[in-house]
DNA sequence: ATTGAAAATGACCGAAA
DNA sequence: TTTCGGTCATTTTCAAT
């Protein structure tokens, strides 16, 4: 479950640019590293394996998807035993994208992209009010998404 | 502010595989819509230019950066009127990694990573506690991320 | 673990349809 | 907008250090 092997500092040199471009030439990461090419392509190679690195993606705008609406909801379970299959049904939800395990008033906290209103609304009461062990929900619309960057890599991020 | 255009079956082919690994080479998926790999590149490129491809990016295990734990806090202001204020503030914190203006009980809902737990109780009260504006902060501390994926593209993406 | 060089593959640009 | 073709750049592998 945990972290194969401890990642030293060109490692995370390498990842820091990755994290912000992933289709940056590997070969321009080894001028600035003042390692060989190869060197680098080992290295992401031995963190992909490793689990470290997760994968890569294109960000896109959600809103070009015809996905302008955000929301977190906070899930409510009336009996506990239902943790497994409850978290099963929200898994088959296309519309969530993550679905945390917290401390605190709610079980789950679910964050969901969806098209309108009306489709949230949809979500709310056809599907996840409908999944049993769910007592109750509580719905917080993101108005605007003001900050969404990743955790700083380095000490000075430039 | 709003997208430049509408993007056709083709744009969203290319992106639910970009989306997915943003390295796959254009030929490739070239190869899988049936075009070439010119137009791929020039596809691309124009959802780039307008905006609806914000760029790419690794995706990296936190634990493997040290960054252990994650949590939601909501947050509650004491008067509206400081909320410019008090975005610029979060917005200097670096663990901080998402900032929702929200409806329902808070004005904000943060999503932050850090070390472990001493590291959030210290971003707590250190930090969050004193920026002038913030009256009170709800944690939710996530023990588990159940679910990480990103929205479906394609009715069915396989 | 890193390197340098070789071979294979892909990105990118211009011209033309 | 797309394709084709050419050139240049990058990825990937491998023997050697």
């Amino acid at each position: 479950m945990s972290v194969k092997y401890q990642i030293d500092d060109i490692d995370r040199k390498i990842l820091s640019h990755l994290v912000k471009n992933a289709r940056i030439p590997f070969l321009e990461i080894a001028r600035e590293c003042g390692i060989s090419g190869a060197a680098i392509h080992q290295r992401v190679k031995k963190m992909e394996d490793s689990g470290i690195i997760e994968g890569s993606r294109f960000i896109v705008k959600p809103d070009a998807l015809g996905f302008g609406v955000c929301a977190f909801i906070g899930v409510i379970l009336d009996h506990a035993h239902t943790y497994k299959t409850v978290v099963k049904e929200i898994e088959s939800i296309p519309e969530v994208t993550e679905c945390h395990f917290i401390t605190g008033g709610f079980t789950f906290l679910i964050k969901l992209r969806c098209n309108d209103h009306q489709h949230l609304m949809d979500i709310l009461i056809n599907t996840l009010q409908n999944i049993p062990g769910i007592a109750k929900t509580e719905t917080f619309i993101s108005l605007d998404q003001l900050i969404e960057k990743q955790i700083a890599l380095s000490p000075q991020d430039k």
